[in-house]
DNA sequence: GTACTATGATTTACGACGCT
DNA sequence: AAGCGTCGTAAATCATAGTA
């Protein structure tokens, strides 16, 4: 299953870093709605990332068998959760020096 | 309807109202900069002093701001171009 | 009290860029 | 080039504080 890695240009916000302008105007119609994963696909992603932060593509592909994801879910859930991770671990340092 | 004992377990929140001076801060800056409202990472941490809140605060309530202003069509726009004359997604040359 | 609304925080899904 | 990494964000949703 090969990965169709990364589209070009355009999306609101982050369109501040390189290039000027050009178009806003196309895009959002092929983004997928949000769906929220179910309490069992959530709490089996977490186990797994307790075991590792990072998955091998085995576990990737066996991972996204038995919860009923894409492996490109499961390797967005993995991204996001690192992100949660950095976040909630500068806060708690951040607390500590004051 | 919802359990206060079971909900703050697994999902703390105990979301609290900001400050008057953080909601202020933060307003001035939007509605100031509605042509482009993405504040740097240096204006976040600025907001976030002078306001009393925290970085992440921050980027939440631009991130609320932006979209939900945006499906208000213009009733805080109104506002903003009494400030700046101007509006749009567009950073401007 | 119950229902609704406002709002701060969290969760999916990407685009842009990085590195190997 | 392929492909996964981080970073910042949009949009939807969650959970609760406020209000009627």
């Amino acid at each position: 299953v090969l990965e169709t890695e990364e589209g070009e240009d355009e999306e609101g916000g982050e369109r501040k870093r390189s290039n000027p302008v050009a178009n806003w105007i196309h895009a959002r119609s092929t983004r997928k709605k949000r769906c929220p994963y179910t309490k069992y696909q959530t709490l089996e992603l977490e186990k797994e990332f307790l075991f590792n932060m990072y998955l091998t593509r085995d576990r990737r592909y066996e991972v996204a068998r038995v919860l009923n994801l894409t492996e490109r879910q499961v390797k967005i859930w993995f991204q996001n959760r690192r992100m949660k991770m950095k976040k909630m671990n500068k806060e708690k340092t951040d607390k500590e020096q004051s | 309807v919802r359990s206060p004992a079971e909900a703050v377990c697994l999902h703390r929140h105990k979301r609290q109202d900001f400050s008057r001076q953080a909601t202020e801060v933060l307003n001035e800056y939007f509605y100031s900069h509605l042509n482009y409202p993405y504040p740097s990472e240096e204006a976040k941490e600025e907001l976030a002093r002078k306001g009393g809140i925290t970085v992440s605060q921050v980027s939440n309530s631009f991130g609320n701001k932006r979209i939900r202003d945006k499906k208000n069509m213009g009733k805080f726009q109104e506002e903003a171009t009494i400030y700046t004359g101007s509006f749009g997604p567009f950073p401007m040359t």
